[in-house]
RNA sequence: GGGCAGUUAGCUCAGCGGUAGAGCACUGCCUUCACACGGCAGGGGCCACAGGUUCGAUCCCUGUACUGCCCA
């Protein structure tokens, strides 16, 4: 007794399988039965693929149509006897009267011919999965035949090894574990595709059975004899394995190599990491096979780009986010910026059109950073323009600035580290550029130096624009058009990528510290509530000499940003004035008669009171033998200088308290 | 079942053995002559939990709990 979902498969039956172990059946094991509905005897034979538990515990086992069967046919060198014609109908070799009938024909008369013959003893309805064809929409029926295969265990040892020594590199590096665990448990490889459109197997068969396998026809037939006939496989190869020849094919081989020799390997492959199998393990190991040597030195596993809430985008969910939508409406520039900033390595990006609308901002921001520049006459390119000799300590501090932005760049580049490319340019665009230099620039672009500031201004900007050139193409090309970039170099797509230079030692500490002092002024004025417009008169202390002489020096960028009438010294009055406490002195802001103090205190009550804990944290760290004779010198050197600052802030703090409290 | 990740501010995520960061969101002020898709100033975190290593752990190790992905 046999259960079956198949029942015309009963002519392609071999065995009857039962369990080893199956106490019912063990005295029938090398026996045999007849195969209803043909005169066919077959054996019984013991396999653990029987499980006792499903139906009769007995299975009948049809090795050409069923893959389970097919590894039991093989175990127990059963014939395979193959039922089907290509198109799915019963082939000649069942009983005459099935001969021809589709399978689900067949299928309703061998059971109408087992019921009329007493052989079926019940039918019952189940739930079991049925493969379909996934353009086709038909049930898919295993049918044997011939196909190619390649060894791909074979090939997979120097595609690991290549892996393993280092000559490809897996960025990120936790990848190689997904390529060494495919590679390590590789099943021989079917290349045989029955499709209409492809490349064609190159195997070609004589009438007797004989095959030649050769680069053409011409060949196969020198190798088959003048005047054999020759049929060529119809099936072609699978997609992957024409993918795999991608590296050499595209330039030129076999036909010709210089391009190979000239360009193979290349440097860098970037690609998700669901193609690490399909594509970048065949592309190795044909690339070792073929021309010796890997087709690629980095492979670059870029993030995949999920919806918002982290679920991969299909069309049938409906989820999908089409990048032609947001290109539309953020712009393409935006959207890339955008992908790039989100593409940390080693995890998958959430899109949603929020972080495209940041991006969106940001290509604002540079184009009107670039119109402002246009309209103050900021050449990006100056005939006269000497970056070594520029005069102001703020162009000297930009173009510092600008040395370490470059370099970051480099380095994120080099590391494929795009989120920190594009961190860090955003950065330096706006902040220290737009933010700061800009807003700098204001009141000396019509000073001595006026010539030089421009100058550096379109200097800076053109190398934002380069270095943002491939991340952003478009809007840096139509800015480079627009300003003049490149009227004397190659265009931004073929011209190198900024480089680090070197840069005469420029002493540019105070602009750090004026950028920190017009930070308290701010704070001071928010905290108080002074009116934005209201323009507010600075003192200093008589005895602050080198203090005022620092103010002096950056006064009219001091007062600009800081929105002040003045910055003068003279005696401090007792009341009326806030201290503005900083490294190297203290300016005191006259407001009289504007404002209650309260709040000021309030907040340097708050800075004290953290600077207090700091104080007391780093002091007992100091204090702590343990600590002392461990740690190295440059981190004890660190802690003290950090005491030492920590304690002349909580100085000018103290100081500024007693004053406020009168 | 095997393998790989993740858990840090309301959200999305960087970071890293030595005083916690960004974008968005939020609060207050500002129609300041590039930009309101903007400017300025702020608030907000026992860095999942438990052990261990260390002078010192958000970071390294082990375990636990969730979450996700790949392969079978």
């Amino acid at each position: 007794m046999v259960a079956t979902t198949r029942p015309e498969t009963l002519f392609g039956d071999s065995a009857v399988a039962v369990h080893p172990d199956d106490a019912r059946y063990k005295a029938l094991i090398g026996k045999s039965v007849r195969l209803p509905l043909t005169e066919r005897v077959i054996p019984i034979i013991a396999d653990d693929y029987s499980d006792p538990e499903k139906g009769s515990g007995a299975v009948k086992i049809t090795p050409a149509h069923d893959f389970n069967d097919f590894a039991v046919g093989k175990r127990h060198g059963l014939p395979f006897h193959n039922i089907l014609n290509p198109d799915g109908s019963l082939n000649d070799t069942v009983p005459p009267e099935f001969i021809g009938l589709s399978r689900e024909a067949a299928r309703k008369k061998a059971l109408a011919e087992l019921t009329e013959r007493g052989y079926l003893i019940k039918t019952q309805p189940i739930t079991n999965m049925v493969p379909y064809g996934d353009r086709s929409g038909t049930v898919i029926e295993p049918y044997l035949t011939e196909q190619w295969y390649v060894d791909a265990a074979k090939l997979a040892v120097p595609a690991l090894e290549a892996v393993r020594s280092g000559k490809t590199r897996f960025v990120p590096e936790n990848w190689t574990k997904t390529y060494y665990q495919w590679l390590e448990n590789i099943e021989p490889w079917c290349i045989s595709r029955q499709l209409w459109w492809g490349h064609q197997i190159p195997a070609w068969y004589t009438p007797d059975g004989k095959i030649y396998v050769a680069e053409d026809e011409l060949e196969a037939q020198a190798e088959a004899g003048i005047g054999v006939p020759l049929t060529r496989d119809p099936d072609v190869l699978d997609t992957w394995f024409s993918s795999g020849l991608w590296p050499f094919s595209t330039l030129g081989w076999p036909d010709s190599s210089a391009d190979v020799a000239a360009r193979y390997p290349t440097s860098t492959l970037v690609t998700g990491f669901d193609i690490i199998f399909f594509w970048v393990a065949r592309m190795m190991m044909f690339g070792l096979y073929t021309q010796g040597d890997v087709p690629f030195r980095d492979v670059y596993i870029h993030a995949l780009v999920r919806d918002a809430t982290g679920a991969k985008m299909s069309k049938s969910k409906g989820n999908v986010i089409d990048p032609l939508v947001l290109c539309d409406k953020y712009g393409a520039d935006a959207l890339r910026f955008t992908l790039c900033r989100l593409a940390t390595q080693g995890r998958d990006v959430k899109l949603s059109e929020s972080t495209v609308e940041s991006g969106r901002n940001f290509a604002t921001k540079l184009w009107n950073a670039a119109r402002y520049a246009e309209m103050n006459g900021c050449l990006p390119e100056a005939p006269e323009f000497k970056r070594d000799a520029v005069q102001h300590p703020l162009n000297q501090w930009i173009l510092q600035r600008l040395n370490l932005a470059v370099s970051a760049a480099r380095e994120a580049v080099d590391a494929y580290k795009f989120n920190e490319l594009a961190d860090g340019l955003y950065h330096f665009l706006w902040d220290d550029f737009c933010d700061w230099y800009l807003e700098f620039t204001k009141p000396i672009l019509e000073g001595d130096l006026a010539a030089e500031t421009k100058a550096t201004t379109g200097h800076v900007l053109a190398k934002i624009i380069r270095l943002l050139h491939p991340v952003m193409p478009f809007i840096t090309e139509e800015l480079a058009e627009n300003l003049g970039i490149g009227a004397t170099h190659p265009a931004l797509c073929v011209a190198s990528y900024p480089k680090p230079v070197t840069l005469p030692s420029w002493q540019t500490g105070s602009i750090d510290q004026l950028i920190t002092l017009i930070r308290e002024i701010r704070s001071v004025r928010a905290a108080l509530n002074v009116p934005a417009g209201a323009k507010i008169e600075a003192l200093i202390a008589p005895d602050a000499a080198e203090f005022a002489a620092f103010c002096a020096a950056q006064d009219e960028l001091l007062l600009r940003l800081a929105r002040l009438s003045a910055v003068k010294t003279a005696p401090i009055p007792s009341t009326g004035v806030v201290p503005v406490p900083v490294s190297g002195g203290t300016l005191y802001l006259n407001l009289t008669g504007q404002i209650d103090f309260a709040a000021e205190r309030a907040r340097l009550e708050k800075d004290r009171d953290a600077l207090d804990k700091q104080l007391t944290q780093t002091e007992a760290k100091l204090a702590d033998p343990l600590f002392t004779s461990k740690a190295p010198e440059e981190v004890l050197q660190e802690y003290r200088e950090r005491l030492e600052a920590g304690k002349a802030k909580q100085h000018q703090l103290t100081a500024a308290l007693q004053r406020l409290k009168m």
